[in-house]
DNA sequence: TGTACATCAGTGAACGCGCGTTCACTGATGTAC
DNA sequence: TGTACATCAGTGAACGCGCGTTCACTGATGTAC
């Protein structure tokens, strides 16, 4: 493991990324299902084969976009998260929420690809898993934070379960530093149920419903926000 | 259009009904992607052509596959619901949810083709318009229900703006009757938080993070009834 | 600085596969007189 | 009741397509002495 890239190894992870943008791209315009090793190979003047040298294979091209789409909009949330002040958590929250959904609707294929439903025969390796958890945890900080501040009203929400307190000791522990189950389990609900949201207007659920999306979308985040007690 | 069925049309009903259950089989064994028409005759020991007598195309194949499943998850809701005592709105609630989290669980891929990513070149026609809407029907009665009953306490949510209210107003028409927008529009949020947290389930987001599932997604569901003021 | 060898990127052909859809046809089933 | 004709289900071959992956190979780039 030299210090420096050799120039052979500059080239190489230049064609790598050259390889999964022609991917991306595809990816964006077509969807999952059509991603092609040949079509990719085609995009960039190579004989398909030429491809293994990168990816061994097309699971493996998969998972790098997975990866990067988990990264791009955990990036996305964090840099929205960040702008506000750190005071100001019910904007932190809207700034949070708002740029998950800007990000799944400019790029609904790859946002399929992470939340929609899974691809048939692919079996996604734990390096997915980092990435994956990185949007939450800019969503854990600023709920713990919250709550640190003692800006969380403790909701009227039923008390978890015993059984369920064992999860979210985990949960608390990897992303929710000191926050009583009672808000940390409607605090995981409100999130997956923003999801939830954004999955109904990109997949369709929402034609000849909702209209106007952008307004019910900060209407329903303000609600669940609720859930965990936080005032919107 | 005779008033009984002619020997021919009986014997053509049936075989498009054998062909449907021979999809719909596949499809819960390898998905909506490894759906195809050859395979479909191939099981029925037909020539592939001979499929084309019963349905124009692949997609109005998925079509009908798309409607059955709409209804087969409607009337699971519904049944859910029927049985509970109708001024049991919160054990109702969770019926109707626990339904449409059982009967996901038991044909995952039906629900993704329901509710995941859209089927790529796919377009979905009028006709699963009103079958889509089936579930949505029963669980507005139950919140109209509710509210005619004086059981919703108005919960503490934003005031829906002026532009959502148009389309508040033909929710409310088509599956709330009287129910106000400040409950009306907590309850889609409510509903599309079940969907979200069922969605996470089966698509893998909870992997590595939630172990009791049924006891998480009988919590989530408590508390999103208090989105729009229902006691649990 | 120059040569010998090892490493590696990319080629091109091939394997074996499956798909949706069309079309001219055979033969059975129904209908009208 | 019996015959002539129309309707329709199913056949089999074909079209044209694209895919993932393997493999023996050429030729360029790097490395060790």
């Amino acid at each position: 493991m030299p210090s420096r890239p050799s120039a052979r190894e500059r080239v190489r992870a230049e064609i790598t990324r050259e390889i999964a943008d022609a991917a991306r791209a595809q990816l964006a315009a077509d969807g999952a299902a059509a991603l092609s090793l040949r079509a990719v190979a085609r995009e960039l003047g190579m004989v398909s084969s030429a491809v293994y040298r990168y990816f061994a294979s097309r699971d493996e091209l998969l998972t790098a976009l997975i990866i990067d789409g988990y990264n791009a909009l955990g990036a996305a949330i964090e840099q929205a998260d960040a702008v506000r002040p750190r005071e100001d958590f019910t904007g932190r929250w809207q700034a949070a929420t708002g740029a998950a959904r800007d990000w799944a609707l400019a790029h609904p294929h790859e946002y399929a690809l992470l939340y929609g439903s899974p691809v048939p025969g692919y079996q996604a390796p734990a390096d997915t898993i980092v990435p994956a958890a990185r949007s939450a945890v800019v969503f854990g900080r600023l709920v713990a934070d919250a709550h640190a501040a003692g800006a969380l009203t403790a909701p009227a929400a039923p008390a978890p379960s015993a059984t369920l307190a064992t999860d979210l000791t985990q949960i608390r522990d990897a992303v929710m530093p000191a926050v009583p189950d009672e808000i940390a389990a409607p605090a995981v609900t409100a999130w997956a149920g923003v999801f939830g949201v954004i999955s109904f207007e990109l997949f369709g659920q929402f034609n000849n419903v909702i209209t106007d999306r952008a307004a019910y979308f900060a209407h329903a985040t303000a609600s669940l926000a609720r859930l965990f007690g936080l005032p919107t």
